[in-house]
DNA sequence: AGATCCGGATGGAACGTTCCAATAGCTTTC
DNA sequence: GAAAGCTATTGGAACGTTCCATCCGGATCT
């Protein structure tokens, strides 16, 4: 169990310690006969640099943590692919650790990021208090993704909620839809600027007398929740637009039972473009989003700060696209014009 | 950006850096006014104790790495949460890494572990060979989950096969099926367990003249050439079990779309009841995986051999259970006795 | 009163690296 | 042939902790 140091190694060698460390940094600096030598020893004992020493005295450990708030949602794993492949490419390397959905478990993660000193930290849908999170900036560079803040210490990246949204009510109404309702998840990351976008473009098409809002969250039961009341209103409208795709999966099932068709009697629109959205029995028209350019984003932010040392606040929008399934049609009755 | 230390704590608070030191690890072995004012120190520089120096010189992280071959993969998620759970409960971390279901790639977050000195290594459905591990596990504990080793270096946990496989031909069978078609995923990590478990579950039956057995893998696209494969031979079972849930919607698609109703003209059992299992559009019949238990079994495992200082090898199996749900049913026309 | 004990606090070594100034041994230059 | 310059290598300090042996001052014992 007990690992060879360099000590060990030097010692094989014949050589110095500082020599094996070069060797190990900047193979080209030093002769071809002690390298090799080093080389050898190195492979001869299994020696392996120990990372947590070379952090102590570079006081950097070229790691960029990652908080996720939920490992869970099929979201992430894309968005973490783009960060890992960012990072390995400017020589850092990526560790995740769980939020778990719930602000304390992931203030604990952030924590042992913190302690163990890595370099940067991205957080992925956190659910921690902005300015709390500014704290946390004071100590290390801090990106926000898939939540927007115009903090001058902590960056975000995200996707353009509103022309997402947007691009959901203009898919409808080019389909003949005006009796548009939009199933809100509150304050949640993400959440307001989708119904914000959602309003405008309704206003837009000369449709605010239309808009109507009805308050969920991100889940599944939330989007079931919604649609229980929006049916029981006794006010059908012809399509609705959810906040994500777990609520809109929701909404569908609630449907489904009320022995109701979609897209015949109710079309639905969904946000995030999950991949269960692809299954056939599903097939939600929904918003997709560049999963993995956002990871890759925001890797970049956190280096600019760290290696081009940046000091003002950032905030990147990337656009979002509209994908197009079947849970989306033309209404029954046409109550245009 | 730059950290206070032990040191500067210690200086305001006018006393060593020892006691400081104590202090944070054990206050009660400290006065009460010491304590007072180290806290306090502590509290107004912000002092966070660095992780790194600390586990240079106690030569243990009290992390334990986890590698994950798949980030996507939902099923890994919960066995996450179980590892997160038993970590925190025994004093240790958990820290996160994927493979992205490539070898290589999985090595080098092994060797990032490895550098970082991690005390201990989950791989969670890894994809490099075991002689390799058994290297690796030559410098720390290591168990495998989700795949099994006869190794005394290496440890493993996942669940009996053979029993779940059981479990779904008994299922069909109580229902009154005799042509049970098992789709087979190979070599690949668990399934030739799933497939000897089946055919040694319908020769209990007296059904050996009706094993029928389609390869196939673990993806949704294999479960649909497969399942296509089954309808062209012009010899429709009237159930068909697949290896997971993933091939059990490749087969669903294709029997949808082949105009055959589920379970009317047959019926379909998947394997591990993933979250989407379990969507009403979906509603498939699986089974089940604890997959929190594996997770912290998967902890106990590592930590006996760290704390406890075991030698030899163990390899837990924990039983599966049957979810039923809308995809099976009594055959139409029952051809029994 | 001197020896003993005890709780509380301290200073220095150690952990395994990197980094930097210094050195040794050559070659080149004037 | 001494000075200067180069290349390859080295030793020691530093990083921020923990751990251990030691110390200090007061109480308790004989």
């Amino acid at each position: 169990m007990k690992q060879p140091t360099i000590h060990d190694v030097a010692e094989r060698a014949g050589v110095s310690k500082s020599l094996v460390s070069l060797v190990m940094r900047e193979p080209d600096r030093v002769s071809d006969a002690s390298r090799q030598a080093v080389l050898e020893a190195a492979a001869e004992l299994g020696y392996r640099p120990n990372a947590v020493a070379r952090s102590l005295v570079q006081r950097r450990t070229r790691v960029i943590g990652v908080v996720l708030s939920d490992l869970h949602n099929p979201f992430f794993a894309d968005v973490a692919d783009g960060i890992e492949e960012a990072a390995t490419v400017r020589g850092y390397r990526a560790l995740l650790s769980s939020g778990f959905l719930d602000a304390k478990r992931e203030r604990a993660a952030v924590e042992m990021m913190l302690e163990l000193r890595v370099d940067g930290l991205i957080m992925l849908g956190s659910m921690m208090k902005v300015t709390k999170i500014e704290k946390v900036a004071a100590s290390l560079p801090v990106t926000l993704l898939g939540r927007h803040t115009t903090s001058k210490v902590v960056d975000s990246v995200g996707v353009d909620d509103s022309a997402g949204a947007r691009a959901a009510v203009d898919h409808l109404v080019a389909l003949g839809h005006e009796r548009i309702v939009h199933i809100n998840a509150g304050k949640a990351a993400g959440a307001p600027r989708r119904q914000s976008g959602y309003k405008k473009a309704m206003r837009r098409h000369g449709l605010e007398d239309q808009i109507r809002s009805v308050k969920a969250n991100f889940t599944e039961r939330g989007g079931a929740r919604a649609m229980t009341e929006i049916l029981e209103s006794g006010d059908l409208p012809t399509a609705v637009f959810a906040p994500n795709d777990f609520a809109a999966l929701g909404a569908m099932e609630v449907i489904d039972s009320a022995g109701l068709d979609i897209p015949g009697d109710v079309s639905l629109v969904g946000y995030d473009n999950l991949g269960l959205a692809a299954l056939p029995r599903i097939a939600l028209t929904t918003i997709g989003q560049p999963r993995a350019d956002l990871g890759r984003t925001a890797v970049r932010l956190v280096l600019e700060r760290l290696d081009d040392d940046r000091k003002t606040g950032r905030h990147e929008v990337v656009p979002p696209k509209l994908v197009v399934r079947a849970t989306t049609g033309p209404p029954r009755h046409n109550t245009r014009g």
